[in-house]
DNA sequence: AGAGAAGACGGACTATAGTCCGGTTATGCC
DNA sequence: GGCATAACCGGACTATAGTCCGTCTTCTCT
């Protein structure tokens, strides 16, 4: 192995691209809580940043790659709480437990954050499907789906069930109770 | 019931808005059958129609309305097949029986259309939802789904796996008949 | 400390969805 | 047939996402 690839492990984020990431971070949170997720336009992020709009597309890509930023610390906490929390969230519950508790925790993370997470999700088409969280999430709920015929496809229908898109739809109409337990009543079948 | 409103059945649709709502059909049709739905703007449409911009979206009100008018004829041919269609899509057959049916049936159409149909879901946020046509199968799925503990959270469930979004997006990763067979059981079970 | 290179910066630019309103045309009634 | 009215027409206009490239900052090595 060339000598050149071993003296540079990580390409190292230079300081005023770090400063600026934290000022974006934090004018794109405090704009978003003022005044919702659709009513900011990313030249207005920019702008209360004090950054250029060229800055905050290379960095963060598009307005869904803002959003998976904001969220990231929190996701981290659920998938976290999976790899090596307690039961019956973590690994040491039964698995039918573990699904159930798995989608209660994600409606809670869902609903906390619909605008957020909606936004995340559909701002490209496809966009859901390739971020790295929903390969988590799918990764997650296949294996503990191993009782079902192709566990494959029933974590992808679950989730579809938890998509934002979808949940922001039914709430009006069914409310939070409703969309719990049918969820939760979805995963139990959709496993087995 | 005043003498006015029996002269004046339908307001009647004046013959250069016939003209010209045929005119932008067409046009879309062939554009998006040329270049693909997401490669044709609707200044082309407009363009290709021979008609300005203001009356494409007066008439149609956004892309997704003009995706849904589009669909709209190969729509009612299933809606018809289920109400007054032969079994097993048709009134006479079994609940259940009736809901595979359903399920396949419009897998059928979605595929055939995918990206028409996933641009009128996704052109503004909630859209799906709203359309006419998705009042129409969800009120379909709920009244076969009279076995569940929540016939109208099941249907939005099988629903949700029937977005042209989801499919798209496990089309290129499970196939198309790992798709079919997963949709089938998930409807079976979601339904009692 | 200084120089050179890698990479970030930022604002002008493009493309597109959707709105608006003054002008035009069809329609229904006399 | 002529007129008043309602409806339609179309293109200029706005707002926003996302791109591009010349300039400037930071980092590293000597």
């Amino acid at each position: 192995m060339p000598l050149e690839l071993l003296r540079t492990p990580p390409p190292k984020e230079r300081s005023d691209a770090a400063r600026n990431r934290a000022a974006v971070l934090e004018a794109a949170a405090r704009l978003f809580a003022e005044r919702g997720v659709d009513a900011v336009s990313m030249d207005q992020v920019a702008a209360e940043a004090g950054v250029g709009k060229g800055t905050l597309f290379r960095r963060f890509g598009d307005k869904a790659g803002l959003a998976v930023a904001l969220l990231d610390a929190r996701e981290r906490v659920l998938q976290e709480a999976i790899l090596h929390g307690p039961p019956p969230l973590g690994p040491e519950a039964g698995d039918g437990e573990r699904l159930v508790a798995f989608v209660e925790a994600y409606l809670d993370y869902l609903l906390e954050h619909l605008a957020l997470v909606r936004m995340s999700e559909t701002a490209s088409p496809g966009a859901r499907y390739r971020i790295g969280a929903y390969r988590f999430w799918h990764r997650h709920v296949a294996i503990l789906a191993n009782g079902a015929p192709d566990p494959e496809y029933a974590a992808h229908a679950v989730l579809a069930a938890l998509s934002a898109e979808h949940v922001a739809a039914l709430l009006p109409e069914l409310g939070e109770e409703r969309i719990r337990g049918g969820i939760v009543r979805l995963a139990r079948c959709a496993v087995r």
